[in-house]
DNA sequence: TTAAAAATTGCAATGCCTCCAAAGTTTCAG
DNA sequence: CTGAAACTTTGGAGGCATTGCAATTTTTAA
């Protein structure tokens, strides 16, 4: 399938509107800088910004939506014998331990956050993400679990799993701010994690096992 | 001491403006009324709106401040051979079992929630109150467990208890949006607080557990 | 009674965001 | 290749939250 022209405009247009705006806010803060000033030097008119993106705030956090489906897909592709909470653990072990840049292990990432610390509105879009990927794996739990409509287990856990997420998050974040290095970071963030799994219950850490082959 | 007139007449026009404020939002939606039209209702001008409020959202939300520092009172007030969870779901049985206000269960609560589910922003900041009070717990458990300051269990334990807070109001809110009457919400949600405890780990259960005399 | 302190107000301005209609660009059937 | 349909960009007007400032009014306290 061909992609027209058009299509190809309208990517390239968004992905550089996001970069520069994102170039400003990591520069001089999220506040500081108007809609005004990025569609200028993104040579385009104010109302083009809006035509790509909804608010502000997207500007900056387009990519990040890209973690509403990401706990779904760890339970949805557990393994034999793991609950959802095993493979959630797991998979967030694999993206630490590996650096990943998915997890906040990278370069540039303090940066990064600290443009979310120095505005409020755009913490409050994180946390709004973080509720739509929490709905979502909500719904992943219940189908996989194969709940009843009354079953008030699949929003718990999903409470929690998400919680581990988050809380994962907010540490490396912190960490990556105060100034560490990466593979420092990793280390400890390995080590929460295992402080918070030996925190959570059987129930969490038994739900939607699934069964040997 | 007495209180002179100029102070209780800031207090007056402080509630009054809260008041009219609330009336409009829940008769029209938070969007829907301006703050122009809240001065006008309350016979002041829109300067003085800001003199007593930082921001919109907080004539509506004036009163739920309060909660901040609920979960920390509950583990300072904790009694002998409780943990700090077990005084929280204590105190939230009690709150709960006597269909008390303080967690949403009274009449009118229903028209006070649609209000917050019709508006992003009075979501986020209900959120970032809810941050507070987790920090604010956080420090307390710290204090009360005598933790090191390299002890990341504070931090951990806070963040379940502030869950355990925000899941059970949220799901009072829910239900009394629902329609549900008071009475029946408040069984429900103790069967929820019973969930809950099930769910949570041995470790966040005991933690903090006071000595006996 | 009066001068200082504090509260109220009007006015101007900034910035996010929406709506609308005009103008320019791309697509596609004929 | 051509013209109409579909879509994108843009300018302009305007609404609304919020801020800053200076003038005015009210309250306090000496």
């Amino acid at each position: 399938m061909a992609e027209g022209l058009r299509e190809r405009k309208k990517r390239q247009t968004r992905q550089h509107l996001s970069d520069v705006a994102t170039g400003l806010f990591v520069e001089r803060g999220f506040d500081a800088v108007t809609i005004a000033e990025i569609a200028q030097a993104a040579d385009v008119s104010v109302n083009t910004v809006y035509n790509y993106f909804p608010a502000k705030e997207d500007l900056f956090l387009d990519r990040s939506r890209g973690i509403v489906d990401r706990l779904s897909r760890y339970v949805r592709g557990r393994e034999e014998r793991e609950s959802a909470a095993d493979a959630v653990l797991r998979e967030l072990r694999i993206q630490v331990e590996g650096v990943s840049p998915t997890v906040g292990l990278m370069d540039g990432y303090a940066r990064f956050m600290r443009v979310i610390e120095g505005a409020d509105s755009l913490k409050a879009r994180l946390w709004h993400i973080g509720q739509e990927a929490q709905l979502h794996l909500e719904v992943t739990l219940r189908e996989e679990a194969g709940a009843e409509p009354g079953d008030r287990a699949p929003v718990l856990v999903a409470g929690q799993l998400s919680w581990v997420h988050s809380t994962l998050m907010a540490y490396i974040g912190g960490e990556m701010v105060a100034g560490r290095g990466t593979d420092e970071v990793s280390r400890d963030a390995l080590v929460l994690l295992d402080d918070m799994e030996d925190l959570l219950g059987e129930k969490v850490l038994n739900y939607a096992r699934r069964a040997a082959t």
